[in-house]
DNA sequence: TAATTTTCTGACCATATGGTCAAAACTATG
DNA sequence: CATAGTTTTGACCATATGGTCAGAAAATTA
């Protein structure tokens, strides 16, 4: 029998089609959201069977919870990158230019993660209060060492925080509505907002 | 037969029970999409049956449709107010002020508009390329004149915009992570979030 | 108050959906 | 290649869901 959630002991069928059927549904969760999602999207965009596809996991809830916990480490991964600095602007802007290019590279993850959020957060608000909070509490208190030191401008650093996640996100989260909105100029959308946000977050955080 | 979708030569009763539907069909939709939502769910929460819901509306399409119909008017009356001043950067910041607003005052009506957004916009897209652009494409004009006599900083004025919407909203479709982040300081979000986005914007476009 | 119209409901239907299972097909290995 | 183990599937089930309809209940009008 199959249904292994680890990555051990698995043969390569094994880890083959769990990738594929993880893969699949990232893309169907992450277009309709848990509810809206069924197994035989799922089934039909990675060519298995439904059956098959329950063979390998227990069931709706499982798969998404697995893309789930993979994602959260991926997802906070920028911003643990964010460390003490002699030029704690360029770091914070180096952090916006990471997170810009992850909701370029990731959008599905990144609609994954907003449909969950939204809708209340049922199977990972525990995570956001631990993990989530932890990490944030840490950083803040870093971009707050900062402000009183003078090196960067007086700002609260959780509203900055939020402030990041949602500008960058928002590129993969509104991907529609910001190109329908930019139409023929849209191609380069990523770059102009790379150079918007840059601009922003200078103005804002040098002294 | 009822089943009008207009406000004209209505009963009172029609008049009530067409708006008791519509805010709990809100409800329902914000929290879990459009596929998430059923009948029965909206039924529930208007008190009303099924089939009683049924002869109001259309189906389910319908009641949807109505919703965001009446909904983007209002979501795009706060940009429509952006006019020209001799003050633009306190005109900018008052558009801020707004926005948040609506995101404090009606947060169901903006996770409503994430949902279809982020799945796509299925139903909606039509609007967005037509009323949203058009607006969005005139007030990008307008800051970009402010931005061309250097009355503000010179900006992109489109991701200005964007940034806005995503900076906004952001404390009503992420409320609960938000809340997560903040925990004990979570209530007092709002009126931290306005005077950090004050300071940003301020510090983004005074030239 | 009787007739007429509007509103509401229980019972029902067709389809969709999450999930199961026995057996078939396939793979790896002694 | 035979056997043991793994993978896959068609057929199936129970429940959920969008929607219908004939008639009952309530409201309106004559």
């Amino acid at each position: 029998m199959a249904r292994a959630a680890s990555t051990k002991g698995q043969t390569r069928i094994q880890r083959e089609k769990t990738e594929a059927i993880l893969e699949a549904a990232l893309e169907v969760f992450a277009t309709y959201g848990f509810r809206g999602a069924t197994i035989d999207q799922i089934a039909a965009q990675s060519g298995l069977s439904k059956p098959n596809i329950l063979y390998y996991f227990d069931g709706k809830e499982a798969i998404h919870a697995e893309l789930l916990n993979r994602l959260l480490t991926t997802w906070l991964e920028p911003l643990k990158h964010l460390g003490d600095s002699d030029a704690p602007v360029d770091e914070i802007c180096a952090y916006v230019a990471r997170k810009l290019a992850m909701s370029r590279d990731y959008p599905r993850e990144s609609r994954l993660f907003a449909n969950e959020i939204i809708q209340g957060a049922p199977r990972i608000l525990i995570e956001l209060e631990g993990q989530l909070k932890t990490l944030t509490d840490d950083k803040a208190a870093l971009i707050q060492s900062w402000s009183d030191t003078g090196k960067i401008n007086p700002i609260d650093p959780y509203h900055l925080i939020f402030s990041i996640w949602a500008t960058t996100q928002h590129y993969a989260d509104f991907d529609v509505q910001v190109r329908a909105v930019l139409s023929d100029k849209a191609d380069s959308r990523f770059d102009q907002a790379a150079a918007f946000l840059d601009t922003m977050y200078r103005a804002t955080l040098t002294p």
